[in-house]
DNA sequence: AGCACA
């Protein structure tokens, strides 16, 4: 028995905050925050999203649980999920976000990134912001989204899906109906599921009924794929619903 | 590729 676990030089510690990158550039950034946002929020509580567009930083961000069993399954679960047409690569950030630190009470301004060591002195000359608190959560204050589901190819995720095939009354049609999301979901995060299948041209939501929506493909082949592709997928608590919209 | 806290 063989206690030793393969730890690869590219893996960091456990953390409460998840480090996203190969995220699509071409995202602007709110919307960006507001899909992760969407997306990750199954796995727990989020305390805040960051992602910033310097060329350094671009195509990366953040995302912090306020708990470090959420971060993990979300690496599990989500790491190579397909989000924007790219395969997002996640791992544990490499250090404690300051949410989290301003939490601990081990919040040190980044201005001087010193490390602590004292040995002997304790310096407290300094401003200590302690006015600070998490009541800043984002996390009712993004619209729906998803479970898992398997859009692209192969993707690495074992349960949650369970497509219910519904018994289609209507026939082919290259628009589809949505029904049973949530109130909350924006055609952003349609947009963000429908658009990985071929010949997907746009998502219509009718501000007067909420929980649905149309979806319009090319032709009746391209959306009958994606259709059931996405059929049962989860958003929120939600499944999907999806027939051919009536003509 | 790239680990920050606008």
């Amino acid at each position: 028995m063989e206690m030793q676990e393969a730890n690869q030089g590219s893996e960091v510690s456990p953390n409460q905050t998840i480090y996203i990158n190969n995220l699509n550039e071409k995202v602007k950034l709110d919307e960006l925050k507001k899909s992760l946002n969407a997306v990750f929020s199954q796995f727990g509580k989020i305390l805040e999203v960051l992602a910033f567009k310097t060329l350094k930083h671009k195509g990366q961000a953040w995302v912090v649980f306020d708990n470090a069993d959420s971060a993990s399954t979300a690496i599990a679960k989500m790491n190579d999920f397909p989000f924007y047409d790219k395969r997002m690569r996640i791992q544990y950030a490499k250090t404690k976000s300051d949410v989290v630190a301003k939490a601990d009470g081990t919040f040190v301004p980044r201005e001087k990134r010193k490390r602590q060591e004292e040995k002997g002195g304790k310096k407290k000359k300094d401003q200590h912001h302690d006015s600070t608190q998490m009541g800043m959560a984002m996390n009712s204050a993004y619209p729906g989204v998803y479970g898992t589901a398997p859009p692209l190819s192969q993707v690495p995720y074992p349960g949650g899906v369970k497509p219910i095939l519904p018994e289609a009354p209507a026939p082919p049609n290259n628009i589809l109906f949505v029904q049973n999301l949530p109130h909350e979901t924006t055609p952003m995060v349609l947009q963000m599921l429908f658009c990985q299948y071929q010949g997907f041209k746009e998502v219509r939501m009718v501000e007067a009924k909420p929980g649905i929506a149309f979806v319009e493909f090319a032709d009746e082949m391209q959306s009958t794929v994606a259709m059931q592709a996405l059929q049962g997928f989860k958003i929120q608590q939600n499944q999907m619903l999806i027939t051919y919209a009536k003509k």
